[in-house]
RNA sequence: GCUGCUGUAGCUCAGUGGUAGAGCACUUCCUUGGUAAGGAAGAGGUCAUGGGUUCAAGUCCCAUCAGCAGCUCCA
């Protein structure tokens, strides 16, 4: 064995890590959780002799050990997942006649899936809470055993554990034996690895319960979900229980009502579809305007789409009907159009019954069009071709889920030369996905939405030189607005599957030219093999907000399939045509997404330059409001977001209201600013600045507004 | 789309089968003030929608729609 420090020790096959901790000293076996061998995590009474043959083995054939506890992040899994045991313990003590099914961790802790007959509640979490503390009370260790698959199962069916029967047969059909834990009264069938004791976990707490199904397969049976988490100390659930109530405070769509910042209603507009209200728009304008100058400074071409296409650019693109679950339904030129189209899905999934077709070819009659081609002895797919036939000679539109088809046709209405490359067009593009109902979320998902597209036109040597313009712009961009703890994700292709567009020499050189671009630039990030889109590798965002959740921002993607589809070609130094590179990229993602994600961010209360209301000037009566409106223009005219509270209230209430309005800045003008041609600036965070002359005052906000300085700093009470 | 929970004034929410409520916001009037709430009056409702049970439904039942949480999906 060797140890971090780099000491070895031989032992004997039965010694376990816990003996290896209680040779080192009695208090380091206590705060043992569990050991890391061969980087696997494994439990702390596993005999190392038996763990040996599972690793991964090492250089130079020495068991690397870590001995885990409290303070290693890998300890808090290992701890959830027995705490999900012990609450399955809890609940089968409650609750007769329940079937457990899979009880994994999550990021914030754990969950159980349960069948029972009857439905759990928040009310009985008490309970549930109650009886888990006192399994933990009892410190039971966590037992683990083996057994081949025969005697598994018959122990499954003996515990009346169906699901894990079914389990053994088909998910575990490839393991000759299989674990289990045993605590006390209670065997489940485990991977592990476990805690030693029960007692090792100090805080729980239940936090949900939700309808779930067996194997997450809609077509399953229902089970009933129990979320919980767990920790070593009382003082992180405390703070986790915090972290969740400061992002609950920082809710987008209850501060974006609240602050008049944007409005959704799903009865009269739309589900899913955003109105920006004046405020809001004020911000995205902002944005827009900043993305804008420096997409025009760096070579990006401005090009303007319309909000539909033929459907037949979609089905050049590929989008159609491939997503069609994801887009709204076409828009016919004809009432007939809408009929065909329902008449072709239901030839397609076979729900189309001879009279039914009859009923159809009635319908279209009456509406005056023939088919005259349309056989009834024709096959499924000769009949949807004539079907298609008509919608082809009849107008069909798509209201646009992607910016990329129109662009590509930008990219071909000129004839293109390799001197004009890399071709950058950049748009502001709307497009709309009919997501489904569960999915949408405030702005976060929504079905109208506007992407911040552009696609670069390139050779694939020009690749690596445009990815590195891309990765410098986003994190500009990130920059600007105050973001400064992300990773980048890149995405490449899984190297055992053939379904990807584009010849392996392309792939290596691109994902060899992304790695390289992120590696020079000392980025954070990492690889994740398979994950990439069949038609190239992709470079993700990944974002750390202020209260440290992660968000999926900005993007690029490399792209060899929509050249190829599209024909697109340029005509090189040979006077020979080539096929382009296509990059999409966003580096804001969507407007949408992106101010709901920097509403939370900042809790509403936005930096200076990016703020919707940056001065509001308060009269201390109406005696001064005069001046207060001569004030508000002066500071307008520098270019500063500016109101005029004409309310009429004290000077008191009004300082209340901006403070509550997170307005940056409040000017107090009363009778001896008037006399001296000042302003009494307040500072949203730092209170009363005193009177200066509002030349003084206009030179420190357009300053602040200048350099986008962002000052974390937010006192929301 | 699936499971669970929810739907009452612009917002946040009370409401026991028997006359529809509060706070904030809004309107008007009084007050004219110096760094986080001055006072008074008023207006505002098809209790999500559609059925059902009942002498009587915001309240109980069913369906639909929508929201929320989670699951599944995400070019």
């Amino acid at each position: 064995m060797r140890l971090p420090d780099g000491a070895t020790q031989t032992h004997p096959g039965h010694t376990t890590s816990m003996d290896i901790a209680t040779g080192i000293s009695e208090g380091l076996a206590r705060s043992v959780v569990a050991a890391e061998v061969n980087g696997k995590v494994i439990d702390a009474d596993r005999p190392l002799g038996e763990v040996a043959p599972e690793l991964s083995k090492s250089a130079d054939g020495e068991l690397d050990l870590r001995l885990l506890t409290s303070r290693d992040s890998e300890s808090l899994d290992v701890l959830r997942h027995s705490a999900a045991h012990v609450m399955a313990r809890a609940v089968m003590r409650l609750y007769d006649g329940v079937s457990l099914a899979f009880g994994p961790t999550t990021e914030g802790g754990f969950y159980y899936d349960f069948d029972v007959n009857v439905p759990i509640s928040e009310e009985d979490f008490p309970k549930i809470e109650a009886e888990m503390k006192k399994i933990i009370k009892d410190k039971e260790p966590f037992e683990r055993f083996l057994l081949d698959r025969d005697e598994a199962r018959k122990l499954c069916d003996d515990l009346d554990q169906d699901l894990k029967v079914e389990h053994i047969d088909t998910g575990l059909a490839e393991h000759a034996t299989v674990s289990f834990y045993r605590q006390g009264e209670f065997v489940d069938l485990c991977r592990g690895p476990h805690i030693p004791d029960a007692g090792k976990i100090k805080a729980i707490k239940l936090m949900s319960v939700a309808g779930s199904h067996w194997k997450g397969d809609v077509k399953n049976r229902p089970l009933q979900r129990l979320y919980g988490t767990a920790f070593f100390d009382k003082k992180e659930l405390k703070q986790y229980l915090h972290q969740l109530e400061e992002a609950k405070r920082r809710d987008h769509r209850v501060l974006g009502r609240q602050h008049g910042l944007f409005a959704i209603n799903p009865d009269e507009v739309g589900q899913g579809l955003c109105l920006w209200l004046p405020k809001g728009a004020r911000v995205r304008v902002t944005l827009e305007d900043f993305l804008r100058k420096e997409l025009l400074q760096r070579g990006y071409d401005p090009v303007y789409s319309p909000h539909i296409g033929r459907v037949e650019l979609y089905e050049t693109s590929g989008h159609f009907p491939y997503y069609r679950d994801s887009q709204f339904a076409p828009l016919f030129g004809t009432e007939v159009g809408g009929l065909l189209d329902a008449w072709s899905n239901r030839l397609e999934d076979g729900s189309l019954d001879s009279d039914g077709e009859d009923k159809l070819m009635a319908a279209i009659e009456a509406l005056g069009v023939e088919l005259p081609n349309y056989k009834l002895s024709m096959s499924v797919e000769d009949k949807r071709r004539v079907l298609h036939d008509w919608q082809l000679a009849n107008e069909r539109y798509l209201l646009k889920p992607m910016n990329c088809p129109h662009h590509c046709h930008i990219f071909k209405a000129q004839a293109r030369s390799y001197r004009q490359l890399p071709l950058r067009l950049f748009e502001f593009g709307t497009v709309y996905r009919h997501e489904q109902t569960g999915e949408l979320n405030g702005m976060l998902r929504v079905r109208g939405l506007t992407q911040d597209d552009a696609h670069i036109f390139c050779t694939s040597d020009q690749v690596e030189e445009e990815f590195r313009a891309t990765i410098e712009l986003t994190k500009f961009v990130l920059q600007s607005v105050g973001l400064d703890d992300y990773r980048v994700q890149l995405s490449l292709r899984d190297p055992d599957s053939s379904k990807y567009v584009g010849s392996e020499d392309q792939w290596d050189a691109a994902e060899g030219a992304l790695r390289g671009v992120l590696e020079q630039s000392g980025m954070n990030f990492n690889e994740e093999p398979g994950e990439a889109a069949f038609y190239g590798p992709k470079a993700d965002f990944m974002v750390r907000d202020c209260i440290g959740r992660s968000w999926q921002l900005g993007t690029v993607q490399l792209d060899y399939n929509l050249p190829e589809r599209f024909k697109l070609e340029y005509n090189g130094k040979d006077n020979q045509a080539h096929r382009p590179v296509m990059i999409h990229r966003a580096p804001f993602g969507s407007l949408e997404r992106f101010t709901g994600m920097l509403i939370e961010h900042f809790a509403g209360a936005f930096p200076m330059w990016l703020s919707p209301e940056q001065v509001r000037v308060l009269p201390l009566s109406d005696k001064s409001l005069e001046y207060a409106v001569a004030v508000a223009k002066q500071l307008d005219e520098a270019g500063l977001k500016v109101t005029v509270d004409s309310s009429g209230g004290k000077v008191q209430a009004k300082i209340r209201n901006a403070q509550l309005d997170l307005v940056n800045y409040m000017a107090v003008v009363g009778p001896k600013e008037a006399e001296t041609g000042q302003i009494a600036l307040r500072d949203r965070i730092d209170g009363d600045l005193g009177s200066m002359p509002i030349a003084q005052a206009v030179a420190r906000l357009t300053e602040e507004v200048k350099n986008r300085t962002v000052r974390q700093a937010v006192k929301v009470e």
